[in-house]
Order: structure tokens, then sequence, then C-alpha cells
DNA sequence: ACCATTTGACCTGC
DNA sequence: GCAGGTCAAATGGT
């Protein structure tokens, strides 16, 4: 695979590319094994550990996004811009330290806003999965809407700090429909239980199942090129779910769910090609998030700069 | 017993 | 002051 650099393009935006480029090759890698494993040949020994592809894979996106984050951040928010979501990114951090004292106890109410933290939207037919695992935290009737609003944040916040949230509430024009509005990026990490793992996480709605997958066509706009198939489902969308049994037997496995790294990122991005963003989490960590939505690995990477 | 959901209280931003 | 967002005790399910 050649990439012959314009020159218009800095030296930053290379090392990003090449980074992305090199995490692309090693999916590759990573696809070609899996197929193999699938194939039922056993007589690859020398193949690397599926588990230190991703490792690399992951750290070539993270190099790839400090490098942005690092010089070009203002072009990734225009890249952002540019996406298919709605996307409403931070106009200050200034807010998260709002909080007083932690030490009473009964501290409701006493929590950070984040006003600005990035967020996106997306409507969808049903309530099937995205991957991650969430939990209710709130509900609440919103003025002159029909229907109450269901907060949710990631299973992950208090064991891995994840700060992803979410809320989902029914469209008022058209009830059939809900509107999920993501905010902030998932930071938990649970992926290197993935390769023993190719769970069914087929959507009650009977969507076509979701397993593995490093092809081109993504079937389905939830589906994501990585770790799609390996995230138990667990929702919580039992009012509105005709097929509330099925999740609930997915949600047996309660302590362990498997997430994937920045799944939400890659919500409703559709034909997007390529795009990342960072931000900065209440405590300063710096959140990473790659999206990716019609990812070719088998032809050169679109880096639409 | 453990975990998720419910729900009212409380806080923040506008 | 209001509306929206979050917290945590209470409650329920497995």
């Amino acid at each position: 695979m050649e990439c012959t650099w314009p020159e218009k393009i800095p030296s930053t935006k290379k090392k990003a590319i090449e980074e992305l480029v090199q995490g692309r090759d090693i999916a590759n890698q990573l696809r070609c094994l899996l197929k193999n494993k699938l194939a039922g040949d056993h007589d690859n020994k020398k193949a690397v550990p599926a588990e230190d592809l991703v490792v690399k894979i992951l750290k070539s996106f993270t190099n790839s996004l400090s490098i942005l984050n690092n010089n070009e951040s203002d072009e990734v928010s225009q890249i952002q811009a540019n996406t298919h979501v709605t996307w409403n990114g931070p106009k200050s951090e200034s807010s998260e330290e709002s909080c007083r004292s932690t030490t009473l106890k009964d501290r409701r109410g006493c929590y950070k806003r984040r006003k600005t933290a990035q967020s996106w939207t997306k409507d969808t037919p049903n309530l099937t999965d995205d991957g991650y695992a969430w939990r209710k935290y709130g509900q609440k009737v919103i003025l002159n809407a029909k229907f109450p609003r269901h907060y949710y944040r990631c299973t992950h916040k208090h064991d891995q700090g994840c700060q992803a949230t979410k809320h989902v509430q029914k469209i008022l024009e058209d009830p059939s429909k809900f509107r999920t509005t993501y905010i902030g990026h998932h930071t938990c990490r649970n992926f290197l239980k993935v390769p023993e793992l190719l769970l069914d996480s087929s959507p009650p709605s009977g969507d076509s199942s979701v397993l593995l997958s490093f092809d081109n066509t993504i079937t389905n706009k939830q589906d994501n090129p990585f770790f799609t198939s390996f995230q138990p489902i667990k929702q919580e969308y039992k009012e509105e779910i005709p097929t509330h049994d099925d999740i609930a037997r997915i949600q047996s496995s309660s302590s362990d769910y498997l997430v994937s790294p920045d799944r939400t990122a890659f919500e409703s991005l559709g034909h997007l090609t390529v795009l990342s963003s960072t931000l900065e989490s209440d405590n300063g960590d710096v959140i990473s998030g790659v999206m990716m939505g019609s990812v070719d690995f088998d032809d050169d990477v679109l880096l639409d700069f």
C-alpha cells in the first residue's frame, strides 16, 4: 500500500496518517488471523496472538490521536463538523470543578454537570444494542415533550471512570423512533477478553446477526468494524422493547461486560470516512475517540484532511 | 446478597 | 426562577 503525501500536508498529519495506516495493516493481520481460526487452520503456529495485534492497533490509534490532538485540534474539529451526526463540540471545560465538598453524606445533586461535553445524536427506529453496557440513572419529564427522557451512564463509570453518558427519548414527531444523545466518549476498556468471546449479540429485533467482520460493507449502522460482536448486550429499555426477555437473558452476565474502546464514537456515522476526536475528561485525562464509518481494510485508507 | 432500576431531591446553567 | 441533569436511598428482581 502506497501513500503519496501532497506537499501541503504537514508532517504531523503525515505521522498521524502513517499511524492510522499502520493500524489498518495490523487490523488486516488480525482479520487474517481470525479468518484462519474460524476456518479451522490450526497450523499457523507462527501467528501473532490476536491480543497482541489488538494492542498494536490501539497503540497506533492512540499515537495518531495524540499527534492530532497536539497539533491539529482545530482541524479535528473541522472534520467533526463534517460528519453526519449532530455533533456538539466542547465550548469550554470550565464547569467541571463546580462540585462542592464531597464529604456530605447525601450528595444528591452534587455532581459535575458537563454542559460542554461533546455530544451527538442518533435516531433509531428501535432500541437496538449499541454495544456498550449502560446503566440507567435517571428519568425526567421534559417540558413540551410527550415522552420522558431516560438517562444512562456507562456501567464502568465507577470501576473505570468512564464518563460516557447518553439519554434516550422518543421523538415527538415520530413516536416510533427514539433519539439517543451520546455525551462524552467511553474510556472503559475490557476488550482484552475479546478474542475468546465471540458472542452472538444479535439484537432482539432480529437484525442480522453480528459477527466479527472486517468486510467492507457495514450492513447495519450499528455495526462497528472493531470488536463489533464482542459486547454482550445490556440494555434497559424494558417498557419499549418487545423482546425484553432476550435482553434479560443477556443481562445475566452482568458484572463482566465487554466494552469496546470508544464504541459510542462509532455510532450513527453511516458513511463517515475517518474521524478522530479528543477531549479532556473531568479529571484532566485525555480521552481519545476514533470514529470510523465505512472502513475499508483492503483499499487505501481514506484520510480526508 | 448483589445488582439494576426507580424516584425524589438537589444542583447547575440559562 | 425554571428546566434539565445527576445523585443516591429505596425498592425490586434474580
